[in-house]
RNA sequence: UGCGGGGUGGAGCAGUCUGGUAGCUCGUUGGGCUCAUAACCCAAAGGUCACAGGUUCAAAUCCUGUCCCCGCUACCA
């Protein structure tokens, strides 16, 4: 049987689950759904990243143990991925024991490699922003260009990983697989970014402790980056669990978004390669979502919960909304007003009334019994290689991730079951029994068709 | 500053790589039909494809320049 890994980012749990993050998940399951329906053994990860400066600070703003606070965040996610009724195999937290341990041996194996040294890492630090910025950035009397208060200068001692080493393969690697990176325009991205050079990765902190202890040396914690892409490896078993990783290992795809993309596609797969793993097959960058044409912020308070819209228009509706009205790979824009839209044209015009119609006239004219093929006409076989030609692009379609194509091509195919419906006018046939086996193919067939979308 | 995305009938988009009658959904208008949902089916109106040059027998599509909108520039899906 033939595998299929697809993981989504984890979540970061300084904040509650938004529509964005459901978007990922939900895109995800998608991927996981078809690829079962396929035949596929699949495994469908997603998880929560809950270390770091920033989940620390949130836990301490509510007084409350960091461990707890991860604790309560990583169930809203769980409870929210639930109520969405995604099938998601597995749910990695990064505070989990085998993950921190997975973590440590993984460094270790980079370590044994030569990978690993210590240095200084210093530069100019906006303490409230938790960002460090370049000598040539900095705004008038040494301020932070982002929110203009003062910077300081810090030095710290930490552990790099010589990512600079990487460049060469990491170029090789795009030159050979065009696909490992999608779409297109964010490879290129990458690409210019290698093409310029690789700096060594500071992947150790000693300004906190909320992270998992660097081997041998536990002052350091590790970088939460690195911390965090080790989970597609830890929450299949790596290294212990031989069987279950060497099963489903590598990933098929990594489904994220733009934003971590660099972290994807340069960090990951340069230590991977350091560690002797095989590399993913694909990393595949979403766009970003507004709402009604808004970034999402807290600020702007319209990071809106998605089971908002799943209470009043339910799942179903939610996503395919959501994979029909956003171009997959671009940023898109969430609007309930498009939504609406959409549930009223598509599902309930379109593929409701189709349905509607269909079982109504079994009711009517055949006891409710679906019937037999009787005499056939050339319309039924416009609508058999209609609904051939459709079933093969959906294929075509899904296997690409064009799930905006994929829906596309089915509801042409469901418009034409309506069309059909005019063009053989049934409620016609119905009045004289002469005709009943001519109407008996007509609704046989208009059920094969629905039955199969 | 740099990089990226976009500018196509009222709205949202496809088409641009591989030049050759401008396409889809929604909306609007008129008609048809009754099995069905203010539904469905048919038809029509509506676009100098951001702008200006150029290449070509021919450009939304290739080249040059300009304008406008948006995003990113390192740890926020």
């Amino acid at each position: 049987m033939k595998k299929f890994y697809v993981t989504t980012p984890i979540y970061y749990i300084n904040s509650e689950p938004h529509i964005g993050s459901a978007y990922s998940t939900i895109i995800a399951d998608v991927i996981a759904r078809y690829r079962r329906l396929s035949g596929y053994e699949v495994f469908f990860l997603t998880g929560t990243d809950e270390h770091g400066q920033k989940v620390l600070n949130e836990a301490l703003a509510r007084n409350i143990d960091a461990q707890k606070y991860c604790d309560i965040m990583a169930d809203k996610f769980r409870k929210l991925w639930n109520e969405l009724e995604l099938t998601n195999d597995g749910f990695v937290r990064t505070t989990d024991e085998n993950h921190m341990r997975t973590v440590q041996q993984f460094v270790t194996r980079l370590r044994e490699n030569g990978d690993i040294y210590k240095g200084r890492y210093e530069g100019w630090y906006c303490i409230p922003d938790e960002t460090f910025w370049n000598e040539e950035d900095l705004k008038e009397g040494k301020t932070c260009p982002e929110c203009g208060r003062e910077v300081k200068w810090v030095s710290e001692e930490n552990y790099f990983f010589r990512l600079s080493k990487y460049t060469d393969r990491l170029l090789k690697l795009y030159k050979g697989n065009p696909e490992f990176v999608q779409p297109d325009f964010r490879r290129n991205e990458m690409l210019r970014i290698l093409e310029s050079g690789l700096k060594d990765l500071s992947i150790t902190r000693t300004s906190f402790s909320w992270g998992v202890p660097m081997p041998d040396d536990p002052e350091h914690v590790i970088y939460v980056w690195v911390d965090a892409l080790i989970n597609y490896l830890s929450a299949i078993g790596f290294p212990d669990d031989k069987e279950t990783f060497e099963r489903f290992w590598p990933a098929d795809v990594h489904l994220i978004g733009k934003e971590i993309n660099r972290f994807h596609s340069i960090i990951w797969p340069a230590m991977l390669i350091s560690a002797g793993i095989p590399l993913p097959k694909q990393i595949y960058a979403h766009g970003w979502l507004t709402v009604n044409g808004q970034k999402i912020s807290k600020s702007l308070g319209n990071a809106v919960s998605p089971m908002a819209f799943v209470n009043v228009y339910g799942n179903d509706a939610l996503r395919y909304y959501l994979l029909r009205d956003i171009q997959f790979g671009r940023d898109g824009d969430f609007s309930e007003d498009n939504l609406i839209g959409r549930i009223n044209a598509d599902l309930a015009n379109d593929l409701g009334n189709l349905l509607h119609r269909t079982v109504v006239m079994i009711q009517k004219f055949n006891n409710g019994l679906v019937p037999e093929m009787g005499i056939e006409d050339p319309i039924d076989d416009t609508l058999r290689e209609l609904a051939e030609r459709t079933f093969s692009t959906y294929t075509e379609s899904m296997d690409h991730l064009k799930f905006t194509q994929a829906l596309e091509g089915i509801w042409e195919l469901i418009r034409f079951g309506n069309k059909y419906i005019d063009l053989t006018e049934p409620w016609k046939l119905g009045k004289n029994l002469e005709n009943k086996e001519r109407l008996d193919s007509v609704l046989h067939n208009l059920v094969r068709v629905l039955k199969n979308v």
